[in-house]
DNA sequence: CGTGTAATTGAGGATGATCAACCAAGGTGG
DNA sequence: CCACCTTGGTTGATCATCCTCAATTACACG
């Protein structure tokens, strides 16, 4: 989300993370190994066992949740870039705490959770990795607060300046993006529009890409109309 | 949140994982020194600098953030109680992300971030502590979303049914309550009401206590009232 | 060039926020 | 000990926002 530029650049092995820790460079070998997932793969559902541990290395991959441990596929709850992790949680449960399906085609480094705990152990270097990885996740994943702090078009407008970069607002469908946000697809659709309207934006069937800056800030923090105070 | 017993007899460093990472029973130092604060103390505020990393040995701390970095208490986020940390995400950035502050006399373990390093890069057993503490608050610490997936009385009665053990639900004021879960004080309060009406909870001013577990259950996944579906 | 899915638009209605009044509880000072 | 004030919680009425449902349009893909 916030970091940009350096998680894009996770191609090569000895420059990245995970990599970096194996001792890749001095020829060190990386238990996670490299695999590539179509657009729209399911990569693993809510409550079934965590069995690997994957890297993400480069491409989109969604993540949603349910409240209630009921159906398989929630709502969508983050996305995660390159850079970051799926399926870390099995360090500490048993079970996925969520589902996650890939948005666009990805290349994932997997290891088994054995060789990951194994991984752990030998590498001094390898917990402050994923201690990094986890508090990054969690200090910006930012589950972006579905609500009642912030209309419509206001929680737009953040989104769209949290994730400004171009690529971002790309490929990521209109009904994600709207559960991402936690509203109705035809709600985002009208927030798109009265923003657009303003000039802050510009938006296509499938695209979005921000004209003013300025009015969008305004936007997310006075949410635009009238006389709506949000005191306390 | 989930987890119970376990966090709550954290009171001896013999047990505590923070004490064990520093083999406080072999007679090791643990770098992290206890401190008492008394209820409402601010323990510190979003956009501060890092300075410390402290653990929460005993009593219950509320985590504020806001959206726009501006306003120095934004919206209830969590609540941190015995066993888990704050300020952790010093380790990855220079500022808090969140504000906090005691909800009730607490005793928290702090130590100087410098010291938190060197204790990480000593203890091989430390990293993991952390790294574990980070993915059980990542996993569970739910944000509860705010909003829209779920009304007003679903919300309340899976926040009910997840902090079920009657000690949570004391001493959380209303108001912070509310927040915690998108709400305004008043429509927590209506909600609570009907939630009472149904038979489900019994509620006093500053008191919930569950009476029917299988009612509550039931409006947490259909929303109480007539025809309203909430498909995908 | 037809077909199916995704995105958009419109109209109506329910939910929750807002504003204001009221009530209960705690503390303080007379 | 009681009037007084302050703070936090409840209740009621009104209204804006967003969800729902339905119809339409744009686009991708065969």
């Amino acid at each position: 989300m916030g970091q940009t530029s350096r998680e894009l650049e996770v191609t090569a092995c000895t420059r990245c993370p995970v990599g970096m820790a194996s001792d890749v460079a001095d020829g060190g070998r990386c238990p996670f190994v490299p695999r590539r997932r179509s657009a729209g793969a399911v990569l693993h559902l809510a409550s079934d066992g965590v069995d690997r541990v994957c890297f993400v290395k480069s491409g989109t991959v969604l993540v949603t949740r349910s409240i209630d441990d009921e159906q398989v596929e929630g709502a969508p709850w983050a996305i995660r870039r390159a850079g970051s992790f799926l399926g870390l949680e099995g360090l500490v449960r048993f079970d996925h705490v969520d589902s996650a399906r890939a948005l666009t085609d990805v290349t994932l480094c997997g290891a088994s959770l054995s060789m990951v705990k194994d991984w752990l152990d030998r590498r001094t270097a390898a917990p402050r990795v994923l201690l990094e990885a986890a508090l990054r996740a969690s200090a910006w994943d930012r589950p972006l607060r579905g609500n009642a702090d912030g209309t419509a078009p206001q929680r737009v407008a953040t989104w769209l300046l949290k994730n400004a970069s171009e690529a971002s607002a790309e490929g990521i469908p209109r009904k994600v993006l709207a559960g991402l946000l936690g509203m109705r697809p035809e709600t985002l659709s009208r927030a798109l529009r009265g923003l657009a309207a303003q000039g802050a934006i510009r938006h296509a069937r499938r695209t979005v890409t921000i004209v003013d800056r300025a009015q969008l800030r305004s936007v997310a923090r006075e949410g635009r109309v009238s006389g709506r105070r949000r005191p306390d």
